[in-house]
DNA sequence: GGCAATCTATGAAAGCTTTCACAACCCGTA
DNA sequence: TACGGGTTGTGAAAGCTTTCATAGATTGCC
């Protein structure tokens, strides 16, 4: 193992100032053709690799991000890391990608984690809305957008499908299928609030629908499952003629668990549909109707503001970012 | 906004030496405790966030690891991941995530820019087996373990599954259920040869048994449902009838396609094996049998090395570490 | 040839931490 | 009292880059 090499050596071997090297690395116009050629041919001699800690120490902070997600497994979190992923690569940023599965305690250390990075700025998922630790990290002025539609204004910027819209949007497609015992499926409540929000408007607007909840402990197929069993359990006469799951891993639990009965039939009898429109909701047996998320929008925004919030000259406001989000129509809420 | 307060000042502020607040911050035991609790007021009071940038630039590289996954889309790689992840943060590190999306450039951007950060280690799946760019990294001296079978383990570490005994236990379950006629669905072919060469071998082991191949360009649902119609295309004597997809995703697709047929029946005409067990396999309309890799065990034995490789004392010597994957048996393939 | 105006190269300083040789101090004992 | 030994605190140096004021070289023009 051979010492590091580092610019000075590069300089050294090269025959020119620190700086010269200096400017070569950062494309600096001024620098000979032939100087330029010795350095690089230098570096690629003495197989140089810039040390960006130091870079960035020196500037005061780089160029990554940083990425809190609520958990990479769900295929909605993991799509949209992946469009931010490529969003912040087109802009010569980086990603740093966290998981807090769900986890205060991850979350927190997460923030601290990148605080201590010094990250450019954070993009975040919150589990619980704006807690303390978040408030903090804002008045020391770290730029920060949330996923959050009910992140405050005035404090932060966020970016958001407009869930009360989707769960309107969904709710009045069922509707307007001719379906009334209506089921909306999720949980934990606060986050399916708005959704559900949405749902019961559209059902208040139209009389004779009713709108029941079913409350699930977490978003996945496992727990989709349960429900479907559970409605399978009831007597054909009481159970819902439609179910509105509140992101689609759920939904295609509650299709799986439906579609092993015999005397009932998606969408004939019971009209289902989900929510994110991840990419596996085309290709369930019954192919998943559901409520589209536009991510590359939402990562073009998020980015976009964050930036802007890191650039003091920008004159920045923070402002919230509903994207409405866009109906599906797939087979399993065909027409009656 | 105030001036960025450093160790200096929190020094400053609770009047004691750089050199202490310094050993209140990596817990040295020697700080009295009268000191301990002013440099931790002060801290507190002037917001103080350690820079972790000038950290590792001192101490010569920190403690995060680079991760180079083929495409964090598939849910085989997001969960492997996920299992990373947990396992580094157990250790104290911290993974950052790239995801190469099949480009090769991306690869090398990623490994670029990693090397420029002074990770600890990387963990990478490589795209073409072994570049040059990853000899020259070895080469340096970076701690790299790569998942890949085919790489050279006198040069590098690697940790996977060892795809032939995959392929061959998938096939070997085929013909074991009373199967003949079997197609290998999969590609691009580098990517899945040793699951492929399983297959072959356990089918030349049996007499009558024939192996067909049908090349995909990619392993995903779409390029699935793009199979199944094929085989739907053929005249009912002359289809297959199992089929082993090189992947989960890939079963998945062909399964919606199989699944439309009316003259067709899963298992009962056609048997059908993927290979990952993706969350999804369990959930599939006929749930899907499979090989399933054990994501946690390599993440886990993937890390061990790569903290072996960074210590010089360990005497550390490359090693390919093959874990032999299970056959999981669900209904696709149930008993004909 | 002489002078000004350009252009390019130079290298010390700064950015924030950890490290470590050394100083200061305390206590008990000869 | 003086001294040894142990504990705690100190602050300069180092780690590698970027920046920038300054020096030096070159060109153009009268």
């Amino acid at each position: 193992m051979n010492k590091p090499v580092g610019i000075r050596e590069v300089a050294e071997h090269a025959g020119v100032s620190i700086g010269t090297v200096s400017n070569v690395l950062n494309h600096v116009k001024t620098v000979t053709s032939a100087n330029l050629e010795k350095v690089q041919a230098s570096m690629l001699e003495l197989g140089f690799v810039r040390n960006d800690l130091a870079r960035q120490l020196r500037m005061g902070g780089g160029n990554t991000i940083g990425l809190v997600v609520l958990n990479v497994a769900n295929p909605f979190f993991a799509d949209l890391a992946h469009a931010l992923e490529a969003e912040a690569e087109a802009n010569g940023h980086t990603i740093i990608l966290g998981s807090s599965d769900q986890d205060a305690d991850r979350e927190n250390r997460y923030i601290d984690l990148f605080e201590e990075q010094r990250v450019r700025g954070m993009l975040i998922a919150p589990l619980d809305g704006v807690t303390p630790r978040l408030s903090r990290l804002r008045s020391r002025g770290a730029p920060v957008v949330l996923f959050d539609s009910t992140a405050d204004p005035e404090q932060f910027c966020s970016v958001t499908l407009d869930g009360t819209a989707g769960g309107y949007m969904a709710t009045r497609h069922l509707i307007d299928t001719g379906r009334r015992r209506i089921v909306f499926a999720g949980g934990p409540l606060p986050q399916v609030s708005e959704r559900l929000a949405g749902a019961s408007r559209a059902a208040r607007e139209s009389a004779g629908v009713t709108l029941s909840l079913i409350e699930t402990g977490d978003l996945t197929v496992a727990e989709g499952r349960i429900v479907g069993d559970q409605i399978l359990q009831q007597r054909p006469e009481e159970r819902p003629d439609a179910i509105f799951a509140a992101n689609d891993l759920l939904a295609v639990g509650i299709l799986q668990s439906l579609i092993l009965a015999e005397d009932l039939k998606v969408p004939d009898d019971i009209a289902l549909i989900g929510y994110d429109d991840i990419d596996f909701a085309a290709s369930t047996m019954v192919p998943l109707s559901t409520i589209r998320q536009p991510r590359e929008l939402i990562a073009r925004e998020a980015l976009r503001l964050l930036e802007e919030e890191a650039d003091p000259a920008s004159g920045h406001v923070h402002a919230r970012h509903l994207f409405t989000p866009e109906l599906i129509v797939r087979e399993s809420t065909g027409p009656r």
